[in-house]
DNA sequence: TCTATCGTTGACATCGATGTCAAGGTCCAG
DNA sequence: CTGGACCTTGACATCGATGTCAACGATAGA
């Protein structure tokens, strides 16, 4: 599928697929007429990228962890470098941080509206 | 505390905290001479505008967000307006959202690193 | 009192993600 | 074959968060 397609389906921009490609999240084929050509698991692919951007994880990292998420059942070992391994440790415990972080002040604002709700 | 203490303390530095005021999320009393001062309570303030940067929102929505955290039990409903209150609602559903594919990365992150140990 | 350390404001730089525009090639429907 | 919709690359702008620096005042210890 073309650019134009793939921003429709992930509700992005053709802008923002060529940046992620330019900072090697997604690497399309060519159509002879130099058109990119994205496959259909390209979509899963950029709501994933969308996702861990929203959810502040800069491409650099991403970069690193979506090979992880690609294929869960056939790891290379190749690019599993100690560095990288580690990376992926510290990161997902800020993830984890994260999660916590966020959860706790969701739930307090969620208990701020039940409360002006039921006032209301 | 002084504004160097309080960014010991909160592991940022003097021009953030800066920043975070001039954004409105804190607002320091001033000694005679000029210099910020800030009350106990500003540390976990601080703390959490750093989770929630951390996690994605802007200072813009975290602005609106702290009042609620501030004083759970003592609602403000002068600054309750409609806007403010849909503005909430679709940002803790953003935080939902965001958790959840934090959630799913991280354990697929996890399951990764944890094959790849058992190799090893 | 000297000096190091800390504070003030204001300006400018940087960095990552994104918007926008220009100049041009491709494709297709009428 | 032409006009509009889509694609290409490349450059430049913007926006929020942050770094850095300059010029200056305040504080505190030797």
């Amino acid at each position: 599928m073309r650019i134009g397609e793939l921003a429709r389906r992930t509700e992005t921009v053709p802008r923002l697929l060529r940046y992620y490609e330019q900072q090697g999240l997604i690497l399309p084929s060519r159509e002879a007429n130099g058109y990119r050509d994205y496959d259909e698991r390209t979509v899963d692919r950029v709501l994933q990228i969308r996702g861990l951007l929203d959810a502040g994880l800069p491409t650099r990292i991403i970069k690193q962890i979506l090979p992880c998420l690609d294929a869960p059942r056939t790891i290379h070992f190749t690019d599993a470098t100690p560095e990288m391994l580690e990376t992926l440790e510290s990161e997902t415990e800020r993830m984890t941080r994260r999660i916590q972080c966020l959860t706790r002040n969701r739930d307090a604002i969620r208990e701020y509206l039940d409360v002006v709700k039921e006032l209301a």
